[in-house]
DNA sequence: ATTGAGTTTCTTGTATACAAGATTGTTGAC
DNA sequence: GTCAACAATCTTGTATACAAGAAACTCAAT
């Protein structure tokens, strides 16, 4: 027999909403590095019985955005500036990746679309909209992602990506790193044309790279992250 | 106050038991894809109540290997040849990523290590001992992402081999495979001695990238792995 | 004041109870 | 026989109850 599935409201699980919830939470910088999720306390600030709080937590835990102790309890794990460096390389190493793969697949439609997407980068700094040039980048490297035409690769860049999107928004402030961003965005998207793996995998790795590079400014951000 | 913390038994949550163990059933093909996980069943199975078992299909969904639908269960979800040469091919990048960064920072007693681990896979060849060199052969990769000098991208690394494991596991049955796999060996700690990232990466990627590309023996391994 | 055994309280892990959506089965109209 | 409405059943999601380990507290001995 056979039934329709309407993909109406997905999330009717309060577990999956808290889960979100709390992600962006610890996102924001509201727990610090080794606080303990209070189940009752949380419970009762999101209305609901310690069931599907535990549930959520699982899903902190698998991300690695908070560690379990048997019998103690849920403690969040924020990344020190040690691992966030290893991150930001990681992140970098795995764009290369997606560079090196784009050029060896990305079709001539897709070129277009990124000249398209880069020339809106171009608008937005041309009205120094930094929300705007956040949003065109990030469009710009999800779909590079997806041109290395590997599914799989695109959903871990993206996960990593998102990770890290705490840590990476303060970095535009950077003075004339958005213009400096702009041209390394250029180059990227010659290199796909000429189909140049090399200089796709170098000119992506550059471009993430240098954001985990500045060490002091991850500290501070890192600092500040909670005010 | 100051206590001490005797890390002995540090799994008393059947939850965590029980994860590993369907974890375990699924690598084992024990399920199709898009089979339910059944919590009542399963419940009984494991002799637990819904509760652990509920926690520990978080895991398995985070992990990717089941998706959830809310209001209508949990199903196992096994990937397809497709799924397959993607996880292989995005295994063979990380690889070569790793080999590069090894190649940047390995120290010259790891690899007297390597080239030790290399002896043992040469004498598992020589005694013709598949599980002796498939278990050295894991020793040698682990041991080169930890080489890479970045403890987060070791630990994506070996999720992702701990992930294809149960793909892996026929691929030495392959006539002469044993000995061409050593042979890399050779050649990817020859890389890493000289510093060369470059040869680095590209031997990585190529020894890993190669057991990804026999589709057809994938597919069959993906349809006997029930048995 | 410090230590440590014994006790109390708190927290986690698991079982069970209950509510609501999803599936299946039944019945009657056509 | 097909289909639709309705009812019965099953399954999931959440709340609550209970058991046991961990942390905190008490208080006597030194």
């Amino acid at each position: 027999m056979l039934w329709v599935w309407y993909p109406t409201l997905m999330e009717i699980r309060r577990a999956d909403l808290i889960a979100d919830e709390l992600e962006e939470l610890v996102f924001a910088g509201e727990f610090q590095d080794g606080d303990r999720l209070d189940e009752v306390k949380l419970a009762a600030q999101f209305g609901v019985s310690r069931t599907p709080l535990r549930e959520a937590f699982q899903r902190l835990i698998a991300s690695g955005m908070a560690e379990q102790i048997p019998r103690r309890g849920v403690f969040v794990r924020q990344p020190g500036p040690v691992e966030l460096m290893e991150m930001f390389e990681t992140m970098a190493e795995i764009e290369g990746v997606c560079g090196r793969l784009a050029a060896l697949r990305i079709s001539d439609q897709a070129i277009e679309v990124l000249l398209e997407a880069n020339k809106r980068c171009q608008q937005a700094i041309d009205h120094n909209d930094m929300d705007d040039y956040y949003r065109e980048n990030e469009y710009f490297h999800h779909f590079i992602y997806k041109q290395s035409g590997n599914s799989f690769l695109e959903q871990e860049a993206l996960r990593l990506h998102r990770r890290l999107k705490p840590f990476r928004r303060h970095q535009l402030r950077v003075r004339g790193r958005m213009a400096q961003s702009m041209a390394e965005h250029v180059a990227i998207v010659s290199a796909l044309q000429a189909g140049d793996s090399e200089a796709a995998t170098e000119a992506l790795r550059g471009h993430v790279a240098i954001q985990g590079e500045k060490f002091h400014l991850l500290i501070s951000s890192l600092k500040t992250s909670k005010g």
